[in-house]
DNA sequence: TGCGGAATTTGTAACGATACATATGGAGGT
DNA sequence: ACCTCCATATGTATCGTTACAAATTCCGCA
């Protein structure tokens, strides 16, 4: 038996409705149902539409011939005349998916997308292109009718690309654009207040960070957080340099091992990511350091893996699947059209 | 400023090539090429096309004039004419993506798809609708030319729709239908047996493993790597009840603690998954047990984590990148139409 | 009887691309 | 000079949908 069976790109589509109506095999159309009925291909589009011009009596009975056909737009040809997807894009880095963190968000969103028209679709993105490609193709080809994504930076190129031509779109994370603009983030600077506070109460005299990449926004709000609790408390602290929390695990293990060795080693650590903060505990490990005891460390918390990992730590939740939701349902908001800004603004907090 | 800018659905499209020609703004089309190289629409789509009929010099001039404007086809109006989409659909269970296996996956896919003209598009499945759902939808909108997927299972229903339908799709993991179809596949049974080999030969000498859901094609395969295993070696052995590779942590730490509790405990483990590997290092560690010493641990590894995972225990890599790589190239192939099924089946190898 | 106008329905044109059939123009043969 | 034929370019119809303008029916009321 022969692979091939497409051999000039148009099938006749032989898939028609699961069960019923064996009948006619194409695939049903607005003509179809209007010769159905008996009525023009308009007056059947506006009854699907349940336009109020038309008369109720024929809505009902359009309805019922399409529901019976199994009729379903054709969204290529909605789409070329309305201009709209249908489509929500999601601009995910894997950096992100690692661990989970992409599982909540998107389980968020399409929890609050089911029921509308609208379908979630990821776009993986590889950090060896610039952000701003993924997003102009989608915006140039019409890819979708909203975009979503995250790692904001203060002075992002897609915001601003976004906000100039008017597509709607929300971020996971803030700017410091001078124009308002949808986004969802979480309070960072409280996680690393709060991680830095816990460390110093249970005896911690000199303080670790692993922070993110300088380039995104949520490198200031942790380093401020941080700088913040441990001058509050006039206590000793570094700010790992060479790595982030984007660095490669064995990387961040060899500069955490290598620090522990030197003099005056830090006595606690605060980790912005899973990855880093399993890297943390084997550079503790290896060096023969108990965790709880030599060393405290606390982790952000996005997935259940810590639940499982021995010694326990301590961790901070960060929901994103809540952030998903929220995300989803802002741009739901903005491709509606009205709803100010100020609404579609939120940090979620510990 | 108001949020609001697209009262009736069009727009003008502002976006236009980044930077060149501030003429017009409008989003170029064949109609604009044909306009400014003074020929018709049919010629210029044909001159894209490379097509040999039209004059080599034509082509060339066309096609600069296309690059100049920054022209970039419609993909709406593509696909409503060819009933091509030019995207690739991989249907994916967040169970999977856990610990970055969509990740790796996801990268070997857009590597092969790199250059052509093919898109990779992320549907997200959930497990609490039917495994076919997202098919049927696909194929029944053509939201895509080809369709990969995994979690596959002896007589899965995704293989024979999509048999039935002659669309194109690569699927990770054999069934057992009588129709040869492409897939890529791990040798899971080469994974257990050798797993168990290795724990036999370190000196344990009563194997416990946890298997996938029964309802997947390489819990087969699993177990039976396993089963040939320790009847070669005359050893004592358990098959997990009651919690699978998808239970969630938790549970299965109650159980594995619970099982360690008692009399006759096992002292190797074979786990097919990162998840339940954690599970069982945590509650051997919740006993007091030493890995290594009391008990014994080889683990599936498809990302970093367990060389960060102290105390280290031993690990069989599977490739996911390489499954994803081969996948893409599969369906490229499977879609071009021709190349026979035999050359579309792969298992890959410890 | 006929007319304004509400309530419905219909026709036509477009969105942007491509398949197919047809047209144009000039070189070559008789 | 006429016709053929090849190389090249053009026209027309179409995919399925929807916006807009126009047409039809039917009613009450002067």
């Amino acid at each position: 038996m022969s692979l091939d069976d497409a051999e000039d790109g148009r099938q006749p589509n032989a898939v028609g409705p699961s069960t019923s109506n064996p009948g006619s095999h194409r695939k049903p159309t607005l003509k179809t149902i209007a010769e159905l009925t008996g009525l023009a291909v308009t007056t059947v589009s506006r009854a699907l539409g349940d336009d109020p011009l038309i008369a109720r009596e024929t809505r009902q009975r359009v309805q019922a011939a399409a529901a019976q056909v199994g009729y379903l737009p054709d969204r290529a040809a909605q789409r070329l005349r309305t201009g709209r997807t249908n489509v929500i894009s999601l601009v995910l880095d894997p950096h992100e998916e690692i661990l989970g963190y992409g599982t909540s968000m998107i389980r968020g969103m399409t929890a609050t997308l089911r029921g509308t028209p609208y379908h979630l679709v990821i776009t993986p993105h590889f950090s060896d292109t610039p952000q701003i490609d993924p997003v102009r193709h989608i915006v140039r080809n019409r890819m979708a009718d909203g975009i979503l994504f995250s790692r904001t930076e203060p002075s992002d190129e897609r915001v601003k690309f976004l906000m100039e031509t008017g597509f709607p779109f929300v971020c996971h994370g803030r700017t410091e654009l001078a124009t308002p603009h949808p986004y969802v983030d979480y309070d960072n600077y409280r996680f690393t207040y709060e991680a830095a506070k816990k460390l110093i109460a249970s005896g911690c005299r000199r303080l670790f960070i692993i922070l993110p990449p300088e380039r995104f926004t949520f490198h200031q709000h942790m380093r401020h957080g941080f700088m913040t609790a441990v001058r509050e408390e006039g206590i000793g602290f570094e700010i790992a340099q060479g790595i982030t929390l984007d660095s490669k695990a064995d990387a961040v293990r060899d500069h955490v091992a290598e620090r522990l060795a030197r003099a005056d080693p830090p006595d606690g650590f605060i980790c912005g990511g899973e990855v880093s903060a399993m890297a943390v505990m084997s550079a503790t490990h290896d060096l023969g350091l108990e965790i709880g005891r030599d060393v405290r460390l606390v982790a952000k918390q996005t997935s259940g893996l810590f639940d499982q990992v021995r010694p326990r730590i301590e961790t901070i939740y960060e929901d994103l699947s809540e952030a998903g939701r929220l995300m989803a349902s802002m741009l739901l908001k903005r491709m509606a059209g009205a709803a100010p800004v100020s609404e579609l603004q939120a940090v979620l907090t510990v």
